[in-house]
DNA sequence: GGCTGTGAAATCGTTCACAGCT
DNA sequence: AGCTGTGAACGATTTCACAGCC
């Protein structure tokens, strides 16, 4: 349900799963590291451990993009960056606005990561007067009067709403008209966007609560764990890091 | 469902889909508001739409707690929020600290939403001796050498990471050993922790690569769509919420 | 009549295991 | 010999559709 992709338009055989494009990014991560240090290739073994991810998963998640490996070898480093930055839509320049420039909003435009591969602030937007021109993270911050024309002017397509709950829908709304069609939810509300609008949410307190509820099972197993030895108590997975099994399913609402 | 109908203390409905207790505090937060509007009963259907989710898959979800509902009426929101509440384990107040207080941990640590339901900013930590004892969100930052005491001396089993990606692992290590099974990780790095210890991630440039292939993808398809109708183009799902579909796989790693 | 609860079917995602290239 | 690429088995999740209760 992900991305609805009812029929497919043109001949095209590229159907990349959804959960094999939520782990490209970290593929591209652990691959640049790779690369600043000089590493010329990698095994799938090698760059599943840097990924956290299982090494059977990674190839078939591989396959999905073409054969860019070498069997008997692995991995060029510098190829695959190429390719999967390419797959992301990364080699061109995403002009990006951020909504919202309260303590959340204006530590997002401080973030690092942002303008560095291929997203660029373009516009920082609050709906408080006061905070009309003043610098955050070296950008002038606008009236949220002007949004219709920032977007239209800096042909944004992405938009991040970091405002509190109850200004995120009515936001929402005016970046969709305006012409935005992905958008990051900061806000803990649920957002409701026309079809091929892309949304995803950023959301503290569910991430909280899901840990919550695993922190709680594990209290009542341990108090089960009388009967067998007084050390050993743990199930659970393998070594995999958490949020990669991830399927944070994207969808044209 | 499962087994016996009554109450089972020892034999508590085993094993919840990791995809259902992802969405519980989405139902959570929904029924809170219909809970602040005092409405007494909603439909599966209704409940569904706040949500944004589809009606089936609530049911099913509901399923797995029990059969918290009336056939031909609805479910009861206040028992709802309890039941709910009860089992993400809200009912009990969880410790966090938050270590790393530059923009980002002090933009979560001003979250409002954090105290609000079941956890309680126990302590902020840095590594900057400049930044102890000053005030962030009215607690006061604490040196990371005291780091190990105040897990141990507040019973603290939730950490918060939102140091820089270098520091990260590291202050993961610590927290671990100090006793912390849950993570929620906010620096762009992939996290390696022991069995039995759960880690989450939240990360921006994930979130905005993933948004960008799919912008990507628009654009491809909106070119495929000279032969067509010159007006609508877009194809899709239902008016279902982003990240629902979400599957963020919490491994006991 | 309306709405929940749930088997069964459909879909999606992961893991296995090995054929096939270098 | 080593490692990729992938069909096939398996497992998890979603959706369907309807029986069962109010």
């Amino acid at each position: 349900m992900a991305t609805g992709r009812t029929h497919r338009p043109a001949t095209r055989s590229r159907g990349i799963p959804e959960a094999t494009v939520a782990r490209l990014p970290l593929y591209l991560r652990a691959l640049t590291g790779l690369s600043e240090r000089s590493v010329p290739t990698v095994s799938s073994e090698e760059l599943a451990a840097a990924a956290g991810v299982n090494s059977a998963k990674l190839r078939k998640d591989f396959s999905y993009l073409g054969s860019y490996g070498t069997r008997g070898v692995g991995y060029d480093v510098e190829y695959l960056v190429y390719q999967i930055s390419r797959e992301l839509g990364l080699t061109q320049d995403w002009p990006v606005v951020i909504v919202g420039i309260g303590n959340l909003g204006a530590a997002l435009a401080n973030y690092g990561g942002f303008a560095s591969r291929g997203f660029r602030v373009a516009a920082l937007i609050d709906a408080d007067p006061a905070m009309a021109g003043k610098l955050v993270a070296g950008i002038p911050v606008q009236h949220s009067d002007e949004l219709e024309k920032i977007i239209s002017d800096n042909g944004v397509s992405i938009g991040v709403i970091a405002t509190p709950a109850g200004a995120a829908q009515p936001v929402c709304d005016r970046l969709v008209a305006a012409g935005v069609t992905s958008i990051l939810n900061f806000a803990p509300t649920v957002l409701t966007v026309p079809d091929g609008v892309d949304v995803r949410k950023v959301d503290l307190s569910i991430e909280l609560q899901i840990l919550a509820f695993h922190e709680q099972r594990k209290a009542g197993e341990e108090a089960a764990a009388e009967a067998a030895h007084p050390a050993a108590a743990h199930r659970g997975d393998s070594t995999e890091q958490g949020p990669d099994g991830d399927v944070p399913a994207v969808m044209p609402a």
